[in-house]
DNA sequence: AATGAATGAGCTTTCATTCAT
DNA sequence: TATGAATGAAAGCTCATTCAT
């Protein structure tokens, strides 16, 4: 019988990745110690083990709470009737959420989750998730397509993604904006057709302050 | 006026990064102990510490080496006159080393290099150039093709073979040849010609066996 | 809220000092490891780390503590109104201090600290302190004597204590109580006054037996 | 039979010591590595070897060398008829090299020494002989005076020169000069007489300059 | 005699995790 | 439930000394 809600317990448990999400970006997951998370947190390292029994748990919290994110994403555009419409929207969702500085973190979080999942079966579990979840439905959406090879074709959609990703993390003031246009006329040649207006696309607040991270 | 040569001298440092490799493929950075690599290496830490002074220096050692051969691969086949056939060279030569076995313990180190560039200047000094001159190379090849975004474009074919890298890492069985197939599809299909024949694709040595490492 | 007491935590401060003492005492600050000093308070590393962050944190609060007491001594004797009776009492004091065997470690320890603080800035400030302070209460006594140098004959009543301390520490069969005898003439001596009686000087417990340490 | 000089083979040996005494005194005898001493000198670390079989020989060959001039320095002035006479002399004499800037290593190194004899029994003998052999000359010398205790007096001569050393050590910039001056004036109350004119001594080159030893 | 690469025990310090209160 | 003091294995690195050349 719990003595607080569940809500509480729920509450908490977001704080606790939301710091930890804080500290790894800023420190990465082996240079971030417990003691850091708690510190970051407000709480005891007792409270905090009572939420996640390990440190590969936080890491693991995260990475599927982020790919949930994605999912949702990727399915939301991938409604659409038309593929071409769906895979600008694709780049476009993609594009706005790279651009939010609240996403930063997640995105040098998620470098480092790629190479921890080489080490960690737990990680590799949820990141494997965390991609072939996303494939399935860029697969789906591109068997409309003829001539290609969808399965083939969905991987490198990701890669163009996993591309960005990591190349902005390395260089937050690289100009996502153009590297989206690109993207766009990649897909307009795959589809075969005449390239479509490059409508509204959100700007790339290109900060072009020293990146420097210590 | 050293006791040993020059050349032994060399010789032991490429025994010494070999031997990191190994360690750092298997275990990761963070839980690869100079222990370890002394083991691997059968040298004592103190000899070790004479040819690297700390463990980044092996991090970076290992990196530097690996992009300087990255970098020579793209050279050779961006010689090409022509660009289409330049693209063509770089994904097969790209491929056939991704398929080399002897190299899938870079692979696996690279992936986690990424992340390790997040955190430490040194490694991300040496990763920006891995990626810095590679990039110009590209770029300087499609500058020829009317009508795209060099730069940009450039990006792509590097997320192109990033993705690779990483989806590949994590999962061996990865159908290389068949993503290799498609990006050469798409690299037509923006050169905006017929798609040429695949005529002699290096086939990929699936290892269908699932891989666990604990 | 700390979940013990803030004397509990004192104490364990107090006896993590006088472990360190013993063993620097025994071994030297150099030769004494820091397991040696877990082993000897019969705390963890991880413990003893709570309390002090490093070794010389433990030298220099042994330091602070060692001034501490030796002032409160001289300052004690120096409020008697006759400069006379001030040094007398202070050399009687001091050569209380010097027999009693609980002391001696004190006495070994600071010999080293002396050569210590030429090495560590941190070390060095608390040395001077212990030195700056007890010489303006001397050079304050002193001034009270016309004729003579106040702060010159501070530094040299300083050395005679200094110089016992060294000899004795060299020597543990020294002759002390002699020692005071003729460092009193001296004083008396300087103070242009018969030699007063040496009523009741506590006796040296001359220990003749030689000792040595491997 | 020496394929090399003994000429040759002293000189080695008396450039090896004062390298390592830049050393010592520079950074401290455990600060300091055999390699610091090998680079100091220009030798390898097998020739350092053959004239020094172990770093603590270096220590121990240092402090001789140190107290044979000191010796010689000392008995020079004690042959004097008159006491005070050679009580003044041997003042000055001291004085004079504590003002050589050339000795400020020595005794920065002779500090260091106090407290390693209380560690090394090989140094203890070299530190004891050392005070010891004056101890004896100095007695010597008093006993000539009537109504004090020679021995005891010649350790408070002793520790004069002992608190001088030290607080030099610690202050450079210290008045040497006031401090002779008043030593002079305690030596002629002792001997009760009318002070001398302190016709001659030499002058203290006081570095007012921020004495910081890092 | 000299060289300098090599040795390897041992150092200080860290940190994920536990558990008495 | 929460606290935070405690644990202790293990990490990265050093350095006095040796010895094959």
């Amino acid at each position: 019988m719990p003595r607080v809600s569940r809500d509480y317990l729920d509450r908490r448990r977001e704080e606790i990745l939301a710091a930890a999400l804080r500290c790894f970006a800023r420190e990465g997951f082996h240079r971030t110690t417990m003691q850091d998370i708690v510190a970051e947190s407000g709480l005891s390292p007792g409270a905090l083990y009572r939420y996640f029994a390990a440190k590969e748990d936080l890491i693991a919290a995260i990475a599927a709470r982020h790919h949930a994110a994605e999912l949702a994403l990727l399915r939301d555009a991938a409604e659409r009737a038309d593929v071409r419409l769906a895979l600008r929207a694709l780049v476009r969702a993609f594009l706005e959420r790279l651009s939010d500085p609240g996403e930063q973190e997640w995105r040098r979080v998620t470098v480092q989750l790629w190479g921890e999942a080489l080490r960690s079966p737990r990680v590799m579990r949820v990141v494997r998730e965390g991609l072939d979840e996303p494939l399935a439905a860029l697969a789906k959406l591109l068997r409309r397509v003829p001539g290609i090879d969808a399965n083939a074709t969905a991987r490198l959609v990701a890669s163009l993604f996993q591309g960005l990703v990591l190349q902005q993390a390395w260089d937050p003031a690289l100009d996502v904006a153009a590297y989206a246009r690109a993207a766009e006329s990649l897909i307009d040649a795959v589809l075969g057709a005449a390239p479509a207006r490059h409508s509204a696309l959100v700007r790339q607040p290109r900060s072009r302050t020293s990146r420097q991270r210590r």
